[in-house]
RNA sequence: GGUCCGGUAGCUCAGCUGGAUAGAGCAACUGCCUUCUAAGCAGUAGGUCAUGUGUUCGAAUCACAUCCGGAUCACCA
């Protein structure tokens, strides 16, 4: 008797492959690709034939007929196969697949991985303190948030981490509109989350600001020159001064505002379920990274310009030359990175490390990671940048000083209220008192939410139309949901009768639906790695998907409970717990929960 | 201007380590609820895969060029 696993079918398909391949050809291939046999096809795995043609000088469909030949008699999984032209379509035995469906229903870890002894950090959601979250944000939220579940899955110790950007001349000018605007106005006195009224006073400095340099240019004075000389702008560098100082006055106001910023995030994190392990603070490491640079002169990696600016030489690399230290002493972005990426490495010890930052940051990571290379870091070969694309508008890009922006709160607000209105129509849970369905209408909303951002690739960039609402229907959050509820239904209603889920003897022959069903659950661990190795949370959306789509075409095909035959019974119920089980474990690397009921 | 990313159905997206008549969802149109949840299922219609050339038995996929869109090339972060 063979064991299988979901893991080795193909592997030993390709090697009867092989063994045919040698038997009848003598010659022996590198590596067998083996791709999904297409739906108008019998079969499941497909086997292409064509580059075998000039070796054995036969056509592509003699070759697939001897290898299928072969592999009926000779392989213990191969149940019969068809040639189109150059392709070997290959059907399983049933007796293979029940096999296969017996592994995988009996394996609790099912599509988890076994620790690797590799730890991982992601770093991500990094946001400003002088705004609150956008749409934006919420992307490399959601991104930053199922990668670091993708790979704990798939075996990885992960770290989450968040730089709070809580310093700078931005921040200054949220402080400078306060002091001056403000009278006082508190989170509680407006009725604003603190986020929102922080961000309030940003956009006020900038109307303000535009103000004077107009009336500047008024005077007689060139744009450039007004931009520079306008009286809020000075007095924002004046405050940033003051705050590097110590100035009590500044950090007390600094504190303040950034205390009030904080219970705004603290409350949309917990409401989109996003947590970190570690949060790190920029006003504690922005000093961060000049002894790097002091290194790096003394070992020849950087030099001195005569303003003593120091400088980095990456043409090599087919980058520029590089500021990395201004000439008053003073840090830049990639001096502060340097110092904190050194700050984290030192802190976990991890083997790698992961920034999810927008890809208008491509050419700052690539220069931040050459320099680490330069200076010999050994960590520098485990640093990636998930290098994810911007959320646009049919208007183009959003942009906060122009009130362009979808904003985090009002969108997740939005989608409950529509989650509330759609599952109000349709009446199911009449009977859940309100603290269920409260429950329920968030985890549609962020269901929808949530998948609708995490489908598409991370690298696109990706159209946002505030006119549509986000799709409860079709390829959605919610359909997916919505399986998983219906299969619960099944589950509870098996119960109740009495019929245990379990897998018939091997004579039992499958339903085409059926086959479809444990085909599809078995690619599930495969898509876990190929999701955890390509950084890419979509591939696991796609796949909940199809999942989700061939559950309810084999729901709507064979009737689970009223087939006489109780083999099958006892077998659709496993199948649907399983299937109910994968859906779950695959929504879950995205961030996104299953209601027992909809 | 240099570099990087993208251009697939009316719309939003898969497919891109080369392989069969290019796939979903939405929108449109047809059917299917007195049997397990119709937030579902089945079907119809919709495409010169930006354009051109090349490589190959075979190109949406690879190479080169062109056009269009975006990002970046800050002593901003």
């Amino acid at each position: 008797m063979l064991t299988l696993s979901f893991m080795t079918i193909e592997d030993i398909l390709k090697s009867d492959i092989q063994k045919a391949i040698t038997t009848h050809f003598d010659i022996s291939l590198d590596d067998i690709l083996l791709q999904p046999t297409k739906k108008e096809f019998e079969g499941f795995y497909t086997f292409v034939t064509f580059s075998l043609t000039k070796a054995t000088r036969k056509s592509p469909a003699e070759i697939g007929q001897t290898i299928g030949s072969y592999l009926v008699e000779n392989s213990p999984v191969v149940g019969g196969f068809n040639v189109v032209q150059g392709f070997l379509n290959i059907s399983l035995k049933d007796s293979t697949w029940l096999e296969l469906f017996n592994d995988i229903f009996s394996d609790q870890a099912f599509g988890t991985f076994a620790a690797n002894g590799q730890s991982v950090m992601v770093e991500f959601s990094s946001p400003n303190t002088n705004k609150p979250l956008h749409l934006g944000h919420l992307r490399n939220n959601f991104l930053g948030d199922s990668l670091s579940r993708i790979l704990k899955a798939s075996g990885f110790d992960v770290v989450k981490t968040c730089l709070v950007n809580d310093r700078g001349i931005h921040i200054c000018k949220s402080m400078l509109a306060y002091r001056e605007l403000g009278n006082g106005e508190t989170p509680e006195t407006s009725g604003m989350k603190g986020d929102h009224l922080a961000g309030k006073y940003y956009v006020i400095f900038d109307i303000e600001y535009k103000k004077q340099i107009a009336a500047l240019i008024e005077q007689g004075m060139s744009e450039e020159e007004a931009a520079k000389k306008a009286p809020w702008i000075l007095e924002a560098q004046t405050l940033l001064q003051l705050w590097e100082k110590g100035d009590e006055g500044t950090v007390a106001l600094w504190q303040k505002m950034n205390g009030w910023v904080y219970a705004g995030f603290s409350e949309t994190y917990q409401k989109i379920g996003v947590s970190f392990d570690k949060t790190y603070y920029e006003s504690n490491t922005y000093l961060l990274g000049k002894d790097i640079i002091e290194e790096g002169l003394n070992s020849g990696v950087f030099f001195k310009k005569p303003d003593n600016s120091v400088w980095i030489n990456l043409s090599e690399e087919g980058l520029d030359e590089k500021l990395v230290l201004r000439g008053d002493g003073t840090s830049v972005y990639i001096t502060q990175d340097l110092g904190t990426t050194e700050l984290k490495n030192d802190d976990f010890h991890n083997d790698r490390y992961l920034w999810v930052v927008g890809n208008e940051q491509d050419y700052h990571f690539k220069v931040l990671f050459a320099i680490l290379k330069r200076l010999g870091r050994t960590y520098a070969d485990g640093c990636y940048h998930i290098s994810y694309g911007m959320v646009d508008l049919p208007s183009g890009k959003m942009k906060s000083r122009e009130g362009t922006v979808v904003d985090a709160d009002d969108l997740v607000a939005q989608m409950v209220q529509t989650a509330t209105d759609r599952t109000r129509d349709l009446g199911k849970i009449d009977d859940f008192d309100g603290d269920e369905a409260k429950l329920l209408y968030n985890q549609l909303a962020m269901g929808a939410l949530k998948y609708y951002l995490l489908k598409v690739d991370p690298k696109k960039r990706m159209l946002f139309n505030p006119e549509e609402s986000i799709d409860f229907q079709g390829h959605t959050g919610p359909f997916i949901q919505y399986t998983y509820a219906r299969i619960r239904s099944i589950a509870r209603k098996a119960e109740q009768a009495g019929i245990l889920a379990t897998i018939p003897a091997p004579e039992y022959v499958l339903k085409g639906a059926e086959r479809e069903l444990i085909f599809t659950l078995s690619q599930y661990p495969s898509k876990v790695a190929d999701a955890a190795r390509e950084f890419a949370p979509s591939l696991i959306s796609q796949y909940a998907f199809e999942l989700a789509k061939v559950y309810n075409q084999f729901y709507a095909e064979v009737s689970i409970f009223s087939d006489p035959d109780q083999d099958a019974v006892r077998l659709r119920v496993a199948l649907s717990a399983a299937v109910a089980e994968t859906i779950r474990k695959a929504l879950g690397l995205l961030g996104i929960e299953v209601p027992e009921r909809m």
